[in-house]
RNA sequence: GCGGGCAUGGCGGAAUUGGCAGACGCACUAGACUUAGGAUCUAGCGCCGCGUGCGUGGGGGUUCAAGUCCCUCUGCCCGCACCA
């Protein structure tokens, strides 16, 4: 029958041509369908094309999308282009060309590769980052957040990369070098865009619990944005009236703090200048440290250091006692009040500091020795030497003195959180414009909503000024223009927004992609959110998910959208290494093109191999064989062709199987599982062929069920087989829980836990009747020969086990 | 340092509530078909001293029964990193 060889090259091409014509994966109209919308992320084009990274989770939805589909689903499955940012821009000033045909060219070149792997996006959704008619909406949701208050400039240290010549944010900072190129990253005082992500620091903590993502995405998300419970205080700086407020989350130790510590930006060191008689070796000191990246502080760590404010003491409010302050880099200004009371007996920065420069220790909690470390334990320690305090335990030394501080208003509870501010600007020109201009007499000023989108103009050079500015700078006749609000004359703002700004909103155009009124209209927002489905890296599970869930926090507080979270579900895909289990890079010689495994082995293939290759959460290490072996797995699936008989239901001997299988796929799916589906669906295909023959009814479950894997050989093999329409738009199998179970079952049997026997019994067989068929075994009844049996224990249709003396 | 994850044949990896460890694939071995085989098919394939033997990183425990539960130790990977 299948007279010719199973040629991918050529039906893979066919099938993506008539799945195009038919239109076959358009979103559709029909609202009366349940909807299911599954996401990916969706890539940054860069020079090199795809990797074999790609396709893992874009393979993974694409096999959901296609089962929903199958289960009457009206599926939006979109693919898109994150395309502004670094890469692009560098590699277009090294050739001189424009960023904006690099991009083009990456985009096409992505896309192709996309197509040739036969995924069932709809492509009329495609959107593109960089298209001012998406960054229109971009520019559109940032004046929506500067009008509420919720975008500030201000000057702050940022973190600059000496190569890149920008700005970068501290979670681009990786080990104190630039996240992308790698360069040395110091701190520079500039003025920044900023947003104020902190407001929403405690929603996007308390709505987590509304959300079903994998627990490791929940921590990380907790983690980052770190909230911490304890008290702010004020210490009086002594003979005057100011006060000196720190954050701590140990008030129960105050009656402990014998010092105190400011970070090296601290304002009242200035103010206290004329007090402060090392002055100089204070200015010193704090030079040292802002020429310090956040990196080198945090790697000289092993050794405190710092400068005493001489002239300067505070007193300790509980007791009146005068401590001295001091300075020093391991107190952070970013982080609660960037001044800290040292408790040095119970916390363990404070005790090295104490120890190197011979500050008094006094404990104030039981239970270590603090000569000779912290004792920071909470659980179990009782308070000594704290006056009113003694005797308490930890938790409620906490709450008493907290009310004690606020009954005094010295004090008060406060909650803290890591998570910082958002920095927002980068001095490039491959980024949307930020649509301000700022006008002598009226400040910043948003331009019109009906002048975006603003675009970016044209330039000659794209490299930022030597003095950071972005290349925009440069440009006057853009930079010149009047006030929107005054007429006066006023300057645009030159930064561009960060390349997490498209991708923190994205989701929400694929709902309605060419809308010119809105982002999205209500209704498409209202009908497809949230994402009931979204998968995507490790590596976008603190930043991207967290950018983007406080921009559709910001647009629900707005009522543009109608749910206060954007993604219902996230899972994560794990990486593919190189056959030498490294991570794969030109530089180690170790990557995998994914056009030659199409070119030699076909787009199937890749696609089976891809999800074959261990579980989808953990990484795995590609294999050249492991490829072959899916590709022979195809090859005998094409080959079933030749035992194929009439018969529309399933066989008497392959029954029970073909249900197990219909389960455990529609199952693994679900779960991710795609390695255990497939093999399940190999071990079918094994079947088939001890088998010798294969229905008509059941090749076609057997082509529905390995379709959403393999969409090409499947469709293919059902037209050759002469079924009615397109694989594609058949229903979901089912399968019938009481024929997955086989009616006669091999039971162990055990003597002592060990195993000596099997049996052949018919499912839920009584206990009476298996034990007649296990005693009269020979070999049972050898080992039973002159042993006294203590118990039987018998679980049905698993084991029979016997206890022997 | 803190948080999270992992450890099973030669290799990638499977194993509901604890219930026949090693599914499926790769590699390997033998045979068949062949001028040929890096194609295909058939069979075998955890280890050894071949036993009432041993075996899921090491040690201990609970249980009739442990890869799975508890205690402890070791090694590897990934985040975060002076967050008061």
């Amino acid at each position: 029958m299948a007279n010719f060889e199973y040629n991918p090259k050529e039906i893979e091409k066919k099938w993506q041509d008539i799945w195009d014509e038919e239109e076959a994966f358009k979103t559709s109209t029909d609202r009366s369908k349940p909807k299911y919308y599954a996401l990916v992320e969706f890539p940054y084009p860069s020079g090199q094309g795809l990797h074999v990274g790609h396709p893992r989770p874009y393979t993974a939805l694409d096999i959901i999308s296609r089962k929903r589909r199958m289960e009457g689903y009206n599926v939006l499955f979109p693919m898109g282009w994150d395309a502004f940012g670094l890469p692009t821009e560098n590699f277009a000033i090294k050739n001189k060309i424009h960023p904006r045909i690099v991009t083009e060219n990456n985009v096409s070149r992505f896309k192709n590769q996309l197509k040739s792997l036969g995924y069932s996006f709809d492509w009329s959704r495609e959107i593109n980052t960089t298209d001012p008619e998406y960054y229109k909406w971009t520019q559109w949701i940032f004046l929506k957040l500067f009008e509420k208050g919720l975008a500030y400039k201000t000057e702050m240290p940022i973190n600059w990369c000496t190569q890149c010549k920008v700005g970068l944010a501290n979670e681009e900072v990786v080990n104190g070098v630039c996240e992308r190129c790698g360069g040395e990253v110091v701190r520079k005082v500039k003025s920044q865009w900023m947003l104020k992500i902190t407001e929403y620091a405690e929603k996007l903590l308390n709505d987590l619990d509304l959300v079903d993502y994998i627990e490791k995405v929940k921590i990380s998300q907790k983690n980052w944005i770190g909230r911490s419970e304890g008290a702010e205080v004020d210490f009086n700086i002594k003979d005057t009236d100011d006060f000196i407020r720190i954050f701590t989350t140990r008030p129960d130790t105050l009656f402990g703090a014998t010092y105190m510590v400011l970070s090296p930006e601290h304002p009242l060191i200035d103010k206290y200048k004329e007090k402060i008689t090392n002055y100089d070796e204070v200015l010193e000191y704090r030079e040292i440290a802002s020429k310090k990246s956040d990196f080198e502080r945090t790697e000289l760590s092993k050794e405190k250091t710092g400068v005493p404010l001489k002239g300067i003491s505070a007193v300790n409010p509980v007791n009146g006692n005068n401590i001295p302050v001091w300075i020093s880099d391991y107190v952070l200004m970013t982080y609660g009040t960037g001044a800290i009371m040292a408790v040095p007996a119970h916390d363990e920065r404070d005790f090295e500091f104490a120890k190197k420069f011979s500050l008094p220790i006094i404990e104030v909690v039981k239970g270590g020795n603090v000569e000779e470390a912290a004792y920071t334990d909470t659980e179990t320690g009782i308070l000594v030497n704290s006056g009113f305090l003694n005797g308490l335990e930890v938790k409620d030394a906490k709450g008493k003195i907290i009310n004690w501080l606020e009954e005094k208003k010295i004090g008060k509870r406060k909650v803290n959180y890591k998570l910082r501010d958002w920095v927002f600007s980068r001095q490039r020109y491959w980024g949307e414009p930020i649509p301000l201009v700022y006008c002598e007499k009226c400040g910043w000023v948003p331009i019109p909503e009906e002048e975006l989108p603003l675009t970016l103009p044209e330039v000659e050079n794209y490299v930022p000024t030597e003095t950071g500015e972005s290349p925009l700078a440069n440009i006057r006749d853009w930079v010149e223009t009047t006030c929107p609000k005054c007429g006066g004359h006023a300057e645009r703002e030159t930064d561009t927004m960060p390349q997490w700004a498209g991708s923190s909103w994205y989701f929400l155009r694929y709902t309605d992609p060419h809308n010119d009124k809105a982002f999205a209209s209500k209704e498409d927002l209202d009908y497809w959110l949230p994402v009931d489905w979204y998968n995507g890296g490790m590596e976008h599970t603190t930043l991207h998910l967290l950018y983007s869930r406080f921009w559709h926090k910001f647009l629900y507080d707005l009522g543009y959208v109608s749910t206060p979270e954007p993604y219902q579900k996230r899972t994560s895909h794990g990486m593919i290494l190189g056959e030498n289990n490294e991570k794969m890079s030109k530089s180690r010689g170790n990557v995998v093109n994914p056009d030659d495994i199409v070119n030699e082995f076909g787009a199937d293939t890749l696609r089976t191999y891809e999800m074959f290759i261990g579980a989808f959460d953990q990484s795995a290490a590609w294999s050249q064989q492991g490829v072959k072996g899916c590709r022979r797995f195809l090859d005998r699936v094409w080959k079933v062709q030749d035992i194929i008989v009439d018969g529309d239901s399933f066989s008497k001997e392959l029954e029970v199987k073909m249900h197990q299988t219909i389960k455990k796929v529609s199952l693994d799916f679900e779960q991710m599982k795609f390695n255990t589906a497939i093999a399940a669906m190999m071990s079918l295909i094994n079947d088939f062929y001890s088998n010798g023959k294969v229905t008509k009814g059941e090749i076609k479950t057997f082509l529905i069920l390995l379709n959403p894997v393999a969409p090409h050989i499947t469709e293919e093999m059902w037209q050759l087989l002469k079924f009615e329409g397109r694989i594609y738009n058949q229903k979901w199998p089912v399968w019938d829980e009481e024929k997955t179970v086989e009616d006669t079952i091999e039971i162990a049997i055990q003597i002592n836990g060990k195993l000596r026997g099997t049996a052949l019994i018919s499912l839920n067989e009584e206990k009476e009747s298996v034990k007649e068929k296990v005693m009269s075994i020979d070999k049972i009844k050898e080992i039973l020969e002159g042993k006294t049996i203590i118990k039987e224990i018998y679980v049905p249709n698993k084991i029979y086990n016997i206890v022997i003396k």
